[in-house]
DNA sequence: ACTAAGATTACCT
DNA sequence: GGTAATCTTAGTA
């Protein structure tokens, strides 16, 4: 039915480690009603970032800062991030409480609010591929950081099953150290994949 | 205190 | 293919 709420995405999915929840947020739904204003996408590609052992992972400081501080608090909440000063970036924060680790959404394929999109992203293309771009689309900034995903205005939502069949597996993108890892899940096809 | 590098993107030639 | 934009962190002193 439409207008019908959608069902929160199953909180203990997100406790287990990290690598397994970048493959799990795989088709899960990505909504935001930031101003007033539902724009929302189905995760197409993620990226896992782990603790101490990851030296890739904002998490293999050993200090905590403002900046990481989330990703070592309780699962299910959003890290949003700025990078390279400029873009922000958002994770799904994974594990237990108290380690660090959290998944980078690269990708949305968009589902609802396109409109909105195209006047966030200035007519600019593609809309959501790109972890910078999709989260400028959702209208999501630092104010978000350390939010609760179960609730407005940025919720992870359950979506569609997508089948090992159509997971591929790379090393990540745009890295400097543990260039190797192959910690980067991305649904074949799909055109919110950034590359 | 100073400097370099970074989980990116857009625009230039 | 090259580089500017712009802010946080980490390394060096």
């Amino acid at each position: 039915m439409p207008g019908e709420p959608r069902r929160a995405f199953p909180a203990d999915r997100l406790a287990r480690v990290v690598p397994e929840v970048a493959r799990l947020l795989l088709g899960a739904v990505l909504e935001s009603t930031v101003g007033g204003v539902l724009t929302s996408g189905v995760i197409v590609e993620t990226e896992a970032y782990l603790g101490p052992e990851d030296a890739a992972s904002h998490a293999a400081t050993r200090s905590i800062t403002e900046r990481n501080r989330v990703m070592f608090g309780p699962p299910g909440v959003a890290y949003v991030y700025r990078s390279y000063g400029v873009h922000w970036c958002t994770n799904v924060v994974a594990d237990s409480d108290g380690v660090g680790g959290a998944v980078l959404i690269r990708g949305l394929d968009p589902l609802e609010g396109v409109e909105t999109m195209r006047t966030r992203r200035e007519g600019r293309l593609p809309l959501t591929a790109g972890p910078g771009r999709l989260s400028q689309a959702l209208g999501i900034t630092g104010e978000l950081d350390g939010h609760g995903l179960d609730r407005a205005p940025l919720r992870l939502v359950h979506g569609v099953a997508v089948p090992d069949e159509a997971v591929t597996t790379t090393p990540r993108i745009g890295i400097t150290r543990a260039v190797e890892a192959p910690l980067r899940y991305l649904v074949r096809g799909r055109p919110g994949v950034s590359r």
